[in-house]
DNA sequence: AATAAAATTAGAATCATTCTAAGACGACTT
DNA sequence: AAGTCGTCTTAGAATGATTCTAATTTTATT
């Protein structure tokens, strides 16, 4: 469980991450981290905010998700081929995905073991290891 | 190591996975499954199609693809948002991926032991799990 | 060869995402 | 509080991968 933010702490956050604390940053940042922790795509995100009256446009959704993923505040994933789910649970961790319903949850890292790990070509450096169960049927989720 | 499969197989195999052997699907299916394992997207199976002379639509390179897929010949594999690969290799191995080149290269899956895993709401079975290892630098792949 | 079902095709349509160029805003100076 | 400059936001166009559509061609069967 992440601590909870309140809202007061939303303009010490985005600062923190390095971005101004424009009004569409704070609504975005409000309506991610405010909360449990979740998973949404960018059209989701939009249409959330807007259905709250607060009007941002898709293209600022998505500069703005790619910001907070740059600044380490969210973390993208890649389940489906064309689409992308941003994740705000940014600790190590892996993800359970109902295919049916095409919901995500998250599962802790420590329930898997990763033992040996093959050889890197010479340079190479790991820079995440994503593991992705695949699940048919069931429909619980977030 | 897939024992290789000779140009007079490819009839056989597209006929036992319940698929007419036509002319394009011929093709398609010798462009993949005689030599080594590999990894295409879409638009390079169709280019490398075209370069060799042989005419196939790319609708049809996609249809084809998830044809292969639905048999078990192929594995859709999903690294990046917005790029699907097929995978030739349908044994239960994992994926190194190099983020710079895009390119990818299988990993036994000896190598990855997955401990306990989380539990599964009721009715929910695994159809898959997918390991990627993402990689910074280096450039070997295929 | 005649037929019917299945496969292929070109091109249009779609969907998520990115780009562009213009205007708005924020922070800082005087 | 007006001016300046760089950053943000935006609408709408552009892109790129994929899917759809409707017409034509192939294949397997009679």
């Amino acid at each position: 469980m992440r601590r909870t933010l309140k809202s007061e702490d939303i303009v010490k956050l985005v600062r923190d991450a390095g971005l101004r604390p424009t009004r569409q940053r704070l609504i975005l940042a409000r309506q991610l981290f405010v909360g449990a922790d979740r998973h949404v795509t960018a059209e989701q995100l939009h249409s959330e905010t807007l259905c709250q009256g607060n009007s941002v446009s898709l293209a600022t959704v998505y500069n703005t998700l790619h910001q907070f993923t740059a600044a380490g505040l969210l973390r993208e994933l890649v389940v489906d081929a064309g689409r992308s789910y941003f994740d705000t649970n940014v600790r190590s961790h892996h993800h359970l995905y109902f295919e049916d319903s095409g919901k995500l949850r998250d599962v802790s890292g420590d329930n898997i073991a990763i033992g040996d790990l093959p050889m890197l070509p010479e340079g190479a450096e790991i820079s995440r290891i994503d593991i992705i169960i695949r699940v048919k049927d069931g429909d619980t989720a977030s």
